[in-house]
This record gives C-alpha cells, structure tokens and sequence, in this order.
DNA sequence: TTCCAGGAGAGAG
DNA sequence: CTCTCTCATGGA
C-alpha cells in the first residue's frame, strides 16, 4: 500500500467519473484501472490517497507519476474561481468540486477518443475493453485481472478485421490507421509533446477519423492544452440553450465560451458538462 | 421499434 | 463558408 498526501481541491470519484478517462471502474469503494501499464486500485480518504499496484518495486515514481496524472501540484481553486461566472457554473462547481483533468497517456488517449466519435460512454468503455482484452497485455492485482492498453505496435500486428469483430463499427480502420502512423513515426508523439495547442490539434486532425472535437479532447486531456473546448452534443446543448439562447455554429459557441470564461475553458466546458450529464440542469429539459 | 451517443468525412450549394 | 447524409453498434 502507498500513500499520496496530502492532496487538496480533489475529489477522485468526480475525476474518474466525468468522461474523459474510460478504463476505471468503480467497486467496493475502489477504482481499479490501468495505468502505464499497472493495474492500480485507488481510493481516497479525505487529503489521502491510498493506492495498491501490481508494481510496487519503486514507490516513488509511482507516486510521482500519479501526482503528474491527477495533476495533483495545479492550483484548481484560481481556476475554479477564474471561471466562477454565474448560477450554472457556481451548483456546477459546488457538486463537482475537487474535479481535475488529468495528464492522461497520449497514445491511450488518441486510440481511445477516435473510439468516441458518435458513440457514447458506457459503449466506449466496453470497446476499450475488448481491443485490450484482445490485443493488450493481462496484469493481475488481487484476484483480479486487467489488460494494458494495447501500444500501436500490438495492434498493426493484428488486422483491421480483427478490431472490427471487437465491435468498433467503423472506427475501425480509423484506430488501425492511426496505430501504424504513430508505430511508423510518422507521427512522432513525443514530439508533439512539446508543440502549441494550434501546431497539436493540426497534426492530429491529419490523421483519419480525428476532427475538430477528438482533436480538442487529445490536446485537453492528454497534453494539457487548456484553452482546448471540446464541442460534443452536450457542450452544444449548453451553450445554445443555457446561454446564447440560439442555435449556433461551432466557431461561435468557442468565440462565447473563450469571451465568457476566459483563460480555462477546459475546465469551464468539464464542470458544465459533468454537472449536465449526472444532475442536469432543467433548461436542457424544455426542448 | 426508433432514437441517441464526448463526430468525422464527403458532397452539394 | 454552411448544410446534409452516411457511417456500425447497443442501450434506453
């Protein structure tokens, strides 16, 4: 058993809980999931977080790592404050409060949301679980038994068809072409680490069944592009309806929410649309 | 049974 | 630039 601590403005179950990783789940208290390729089970008691790995050989960096990947040293309270703008926002942040975006790995989470497109979450979690069953690793914790997220290599071993029988549809081909541009380097990750939010959304959108939304997603979730604004169905319904009271285009609701909310409209966009998803505000209701 | 989901691509206008 | 249609799948 590790511990974290202490961690403050936290909140774990909103963090796991809110749609922008898909591979926790919770039981008995504990969220397992799979994480650089341990399995993890973690709960948190009050400014602690108590963490038991399939590998513990080197307690440090992993808590290191999960301090990076709760993004646990960023001040959330100014942020939270900086965007604190009316009602919707304010039930939105006293609900979801201690509700972080994480540092999530980039291949995992670009495989991952080229699954999401047209789908929803519960359906994306059990297709990740099958190409991972299918084509990843088994690590074991406990009586328990996981799969690591399968590298790009694992999957251009395989075949598209072989994908397609996991249930992907026809985001298939899509993951299978993405896997064997990032196995090749034509897309090279870890140089896109270190690129703008423009010059990273640009790169990912050249890959096919990435756009506009899976690109903003990747860059807010994956390489802490903050001022990235996911628009997906919700986002949109919020925006047309709690706010502009109109229908509107996908450059408008960006130039509202950059002139609303400012500097972290990542966040503004996750709080909003977590709160609508699991309490849900009653304006979206009436249409 | 039809509708919907953290959409993207292709084509038309 | 903005509409519109289509693309598999399964849970509601």
């Amino acid at each position: 058993m590790i511990e974290i601590k202490p961690v403050s403005d936290f909140n774990l179950y909103h963090t796991l809980s809110c749609g922008q990783a898909f591979r926790w789940y919770e039981d008995d208290g504990w969220f397992y999931g799979v994480v650089n390729n341990k399995l993890l089970k973690i709960c948190q008691e009050d400014d602690t977080l108590l963490v038991e790995s399939s590998d513990e050989s080197d307690p440090i960096q992993l808590q290191q790592y999960l301090w990076h990947y709760f993004d646990l040293g960023r001040d959330l309270s100014r942020i939270l404050d900086s965007i604190n703008k009316d009602q919707y926002m304010n039930v939105s942040i006293e609900v979801c409060r201690g509700m972080r975006i994480m540092n999530q790995d980039l291949w995992e989470c670009l495989g991952s949301f080229i699954l999401s497109q047209n789908n929803n979450v519960l359906r994306i979690k059990q297709m990740i679980r099958k190409i991972s069953e299918e084509f990843g690793n088994p690590i074991s914790l406990d009586e328990r038994t996981d799969y690591t997220f399968p590298a790009p290599e694992m999957i251009t071993n395989g075949s598209v068809d072989q994908l397609f029988q996991c249930g992907l549809g026809y985001r298939a081909s899509y993951l299978f072409n993405a896997a064997a541009v990032v196995a090749e380097k034509q897309l090279d990750l870890v140089w896109l680490k270190s690129q703008s939010y423009l010059v990273a959304k640009q790169e990912l959108m050249s890959l096919r069944g990435i756009g506009d939304k899976v690109a903003a997603c990747v860059s807010l979730f994956s390489l802490g592009h903050g001022e990235a604004l996911p628009i997906d169905v919700w986002v949109r319904r919020i925006a047309e309806r709690l706010y502009l009271k109109r229908k509107a285009s996908k450059r408008q609701i960006l130039e509202f929410f950059h002139d609303y909310f400012g500097e972290y409209i990542g966040y503004a966009q996750q709080y909003l649309f977590h709160y609508a998803r699991t309490v849900g505000f009653k304006e979206l209701l009436d249409h």
